[in-house]
DNA sequence: TCATTTAGTGAGTAATCACTTACTAATATA
DNA sequence: TATATTAGTAAGTGATTACTCACTAAATGA
């Protein structure tokens, strides 16, 4: 592991775990074993670290929401959704802790699933047939954007059995 | 309103829009317009004026909460918890986005409403038959918590027509 | 009335903050 | 091989941090 990357494991541990304002720099090049300096050669910022940091981890899940937003069976579509959780690594945690809880602070843009999946959810059940399609996507969403926030916060919270119970009451599994 | 107030006032709104730890004892003082001295005689330490912030806030909703536990009909009950939200005052928000937000910290306790109203609403569904109590009250308590978290960060967001639909989705209305 | 407590201030404090600078060592490229 | 770029550091920088201290003014109570 180059020290560049392990600034960007160490930072992301500490912002994760202790937040982004209270994490100062000199902590993170401590955690990481690496001059102080060093973060601002590769960086130029503590902001432009955090911006890094959310960058993989926007990358890290677009793939699989590239997948979800293809698939053209409705039922398929909403079944992933409700499954994408259970496919997430514990390991990519803190990115997710990083995105959720940055919702929170001043400018945040809006939290969670909702602008990342809303348009998605709202054509599948408007082809299922739904009236109310725009609150029933809303819903679904802010249902699991609440699963999401147990699984950050909660130690070795099991998602699965909520997964399974939206599912049955969606009748998708 | 006396100086404390003021302090308790503004260290509030800047808490819960910019973060606790990105808002300084200074600008604290700046906005009340008292010295900076004067926060800590009275709340011995920034640490200090958050508790008595958080202490303040959850004595508002207090009430409310306790007046749904004394329920005794399990469908008021959980139709009181869903309503619970459209009763919240806006001048209250920022207590809530404070709670909120200190869940993702460290140390932070379990977040949202199920530490608060877990028991109650499984007491509720047991009694009106669900046969996965715990788990039927955690989904409830979880959507109700992703819509909250919509209304704490998306400016004028109306829970009204998602309470609406989880009522009817409870048969509750 | 007089002593004590409380409210309030302004000017400090050491420590920490994000960031810079001047520099060396390694590596890549021509 | 010569040159330029990159990786990396140690020791700073001024600004800001939470908090203290010595002090005054006002309120309170016996």
């Amino acid at each position: 592991m180059t020290k560049k990357e392990l600034i960007l494991k160490k930072s992301l541990e500490l912002f994760s775990s202790k937040g982004f304002k209270a994490t100062s720099t000199k902590s993170i090049a401590d955690a990481a074993e690496v001059s102080e300096g060093l973060i601002f050669k590769h960086f130029k910022s503590k902001d432009g670290l955090l911006s890094e940091l959310l960058k993989i981890g926007a990358s890290k899940s677009t793939p699989e929401i590239e997948k979800i937003k293809n698939s053209n069976d409705p039922k398929d579509m909403i079944s992933s959704c409700i499954r994408l959780f259970l496919n997430i690594k514990k390991e990519d945690y803190p990115y997710w802790r990083l995105y959720y809880a940055s919702g929170f602070e001043d400018n945040g843009q809006t939290i969670g699933l909702e602008p990342i999946l809303k348009k998605t959810v709202m054509d599948a059940f408007k082809k299922l047939g739904f009236v109310k399609k725009e609150l029933e996507a809303e819903l679904l969403l802010n249902s699991l954007d609440g699963l999401m926030i147990k699984m950050l916060t909660i130690n070795n919270y099991n998602p699965e059995p909520q997964v399974n119970l939206i599912l049955k009451k969606y009748r998708l599994s």
